[in-house]
Order: structure tokens, then sequence, then C-alpha cells
DNA sequence: CCCGCTTTGTGCGTGCGTTCACAAGGACAT
DNA sequence: ATGTCCTTGTGAACGCACGCACAAAGCGGG
């Protein structure tokens, strides 16, 4: 300790603990609603399924709120890790993208409790474009640069096709935002000082598909995978650069 | 090397290798798709947005399948990775929730095109009940153990709202079901043994807000979000388990 | 047959993240 | 005022992951 104060002692927070503060918060506003004004860490750290010691290390970088031999008061605790995650502060999102998933976001209720707020809903789609979700009118994804400026949007959300993606997340870039959080099956190329994050809902299925595997295989001893098809070509070279056309080797139809 | 085959040495791969593994291959059909029959590490690295050792090492991993000097055989690759996350089978997958997310899930086209079959898409409201989703017919959450257990579901996708989570949850554990993707904004409790994967929209919304708050807070001088809101108080403890009417001790304002 | 070019596969150093275990500190009872 | 009990905050050890940089290995040309 060299500061007397409980002020955050270093601003770089790990990126691990940014990702687990959300988790926190929303334990912790579980706790309010319950009327409960401590906790410690033990509790919370359950909570929340982590690991007790874990907690305290994470809370630690925001500075030292809690009490000895008592626990963390609730609402000081929840104040302060909105504001280190900058929450007390509204935030302008648009989405573009008002197919099923754009949609079901718009619908989402955990953006709004948390100080974000719908600015817009876009699309390229006409028939789309007037159409009423969550009491926003859809716009057409030309508006996308005027939106942004003039409703100070400063997050982006991507829920659009995999072929549309890099061309909104340009317009994007270009109009001045510098977060950007993607759904679509694709990785966005973007110039430094832009942050992207990435939501892939079929990497997350095919994550739990390996372990599925794991468990199953166990069970019917090594190598009970090889072969269930017919292992399509082994390596199969034959020239360095071999054009497209030439289609000689084809082997065994492979998969 | 002691293995003088090029089979997978070792079955531990590392799960930050198997995360990125989903990464590599999508990459890779977008090469299929162009026609392209070799890779360089270098190039596949680009194509999916990482450094060229790292994308090495993980394929290191599955075993040697490539050729030096030449690179690797994108169809020959696909296969291998396809085996080892387990794509080769086909995974019957069960969507509980058909709101606006589970329809937006039952719709997306990434499940199909990698193994992944819906096998049901169910729902507690009525009112949902048999209504045509990407064709399949909603069906009553009562079903659930039944449709796991006739149809094989060995992936349970919860889709609902954060209340009825974890009774779900418990549903596809007691049926069988071991592993289980999250869309609930709860921690769900499971039994040793049930892989649970989490994906919280508005976690990463907050994420990208603390970032963006740490760039707009550099050109700005630090403390410059402390008290735009009065500092909800601070500890202000008196007793170990105080009701809620003892508010006495103000303290100094704290941080 | 040999040589040089290209790209893989990996040994190794480094840094981050997790966990243990305990000293420091505060509250309460006596 | 002092002692006991409880919980926080953190020093230190460990393990995993990342990235550099290079040796090993295949290919094509001469």
């Amino acid at each position: 300790m060299t500061r007397p104060s409980s002020r955050p002692r270093d601003r770089g927070i790990p990126e691990a603990t940014v990702a687990r503060l959300p988790v926190y918060l929303r334990a912790l506003h579980g706790l309010t609603d319950r009327g409960v004004p401590t906790v410690s860490s033990e509790e919370l750290a359950a909570a929340a399924g982590v690991n007790s010691a874990k907690l305290r290390k994470d809370l630690s970088h925001l500075g030292s709120y809690g009490t000895r031999g008592v626990g963390y008061d609730v609402e000081y605790l929840i104040y302060q890790i909105s504001r280190e995650l900058g929450l007390t502060q509204d935030w302008a999102v648009a989405i573009v993208g008002a197919g099923n998933l754009g949609r079901a976001l718009a619908n989402y209720g955990g953006f709004v409790s948390r100080g974000f707020r719908i600015a817009a809903l876009l699309d390229v789609q006409e028939s789309l474009v007037g159409a009423e979700v969550a009491g926003l009118r859809v716009e057409h994804s030309d508006q996308l640069e005027a939106v942004v400026r003039q409703r100070r949007v400063s997050i982006g959300v991507i829920a659009t096709s995999a072929a549309g993606a890099q061309t909104v997340c340009d317009r994007f870039v270009s109009a001045g935002v510098t977060s950007i959080l993607n759904f679509a099956p694709v990785v966005l190329n973007v110039p430094e000082g832009v942050d992207v994050r990435k939501v892939d809902l079929s990497i997350e299925l095919q994550i739990l598909a390996f372990h599925e595997q794991r468990k199953a295989a166990g069970a019917l001893g090594p190598d009970w995978n090889v072969s269930v098809e017919p292992p399509p070509a082994p390596p199969e070279r034959v020239g360095g650069r071999i054009p497209v056309d030439a289609v000689d080797a084809a082997e065994e139809e492979g998969r």
C-alpha cells in the first residue's frame, strides 16, 4: 500500500478481471433484490460461480472496498463496480441487422437495465424498414453514418449475415465508432484503436461437442472415432501450385 | 517425437486451442469455397485473425498434418479438425425457449452446417406451442424429458428467461444431457461431469463499455468519472446485522 | 545427386492468471 | 481496554499460454 486512501491503486485492471466484473455485478443485483445488505467474499463467489480468492483479488484491483471481519456492503460495491465498468453513464448503441438475432437483441432487457440505450435498429432490407421492434422503428442502413453522429452512438452491434458484416464494420469505424460487438461469423478487420468483441453461437456449440465427444471416447477406448467415414484423401500432393482445374487426383470420395 | 506416425501424440489439447479450432475451421471453409487447395500457416493465420506461430502450435496438437515448404492441404485439414472437434458425427440439439432468441438460434444456419441438428424447440408458453419456426413445430416444455430420450439429444440450449433457466437445466441434467449452452443471465448449478458454456450478451457490452470509457478517460485526465452522480452511501456500517432503518453514521465521504 | 528455398514443428523464455495460505485489520464481547 | 473471532487483502508459488526464433524437413531446379 503506497496510497493512504482506498482509491484504485493501479489503473491497469487485468482483462480476465474485467470480464468477470459484470458477473459479480449481476450476482450483487440479485442480492439487493433479496434485501441482503452485506456479503462475504465466500458467499458472493458462490453466487458468481468462482473461487473466493479470485473474487477478492479481482475486487482488490478496484480498491479496498471491503470491511475485514464483515464483508462487502452490497449497495456500495455495486456502485464501485458500475463506475469502474463505466455503467454510470449511458451508452448509445446501434444495432445493424433486424433479422431474428437483431430483434432478439433489441428486445433483450439486459441491455437497458445496465445503462445501454438502443439508439437505432437498422437493416438494408426494404421490407423490414419501418417495422416496429421493441418500441423502435427499423431504419434503413443508409442512415448509419447519420444516426451514429446525431445520436452519439459509441457502440455498434453487428447482427447481419457474414457477407455484409465487414462493410457495416467499415462504415461504423469511419463514422467514429470505436467499440464493436460482432455476431456475424467472420473475422473483422479494423484499424488500431478499435475494439471488437465477437460472439459466435456456433463456436460455443463446437466446443461443447468436443468435450462431449471426449466423454464418450473414454467409454469406448482410444481411436474410436477414426474412420467413421473414409479418411478423406491423405495429403495427396502433386504440384506446388496446382490450378483449380487440375482435378485429376480424385482419389476416393473425400467426406 | 516418440511416435513415428502422424497421429495426435497427446490426447490433452489445451482449452485455448480448442476454442480456436472452430475459427480455423471457418476460415478453411472459406478457402475451399474459393477453390484454394493449399494454405500456409501465415495465410491461414491471417484469415483467422491470429498469430501464425500460435496457429502452427495449435495444429501441432492434433498431429503433423502439414507439409514443410508447402503448407497445409485445406480439405485434409478440414477433416482432421472436424474429427477432433467431433463434427463428423451429428449432434442432436434441443432448444428451450422459443422467444426472440430461441427463434434466432433455430434459424441460425451456422448450426446445421456444422453437424448440429435441431431436434426440438420447446417453450412453456401455450400460445407459442404449435407455431412453426425454421421448419420445426414448437413443442411444450412438458415434453423435455421425452424428447431428450427419444431423439437422443446430447446438447441442451437454454434460451429462456433468467427465472426459468435453472429448472430447465435441472431437467436437462436429469434426462441425461451432459452439455449445456446457456444464454440466460444466471449462473447455473450443475453436478460434476456436466459441461456448461455461457453466452451473456450484456456482459460483452459491459466489457466494451469499460474499454470505451478508458479511451475517453485518457483525454479527460484521471478521476473524470467520479461523482457524476452522488457517491451512494459510503460503507456506513453500524452493527453486525443492521436493520434497514439504522442510518446514522455518515462518516466522511470515503472515496 | 546435390543445393537452395520455403514452410513446418517446436524448444525456450516471458508474462499473465490462478490458487494457496497467512498476516493485517476491524468488530464485538467482556 | 483488551482479547477473540472473523474476513479481507496480498505475497508467493505454480501452471498455462503466447510468441520468438531456429532447426528439421520436404520440394524443385540445376
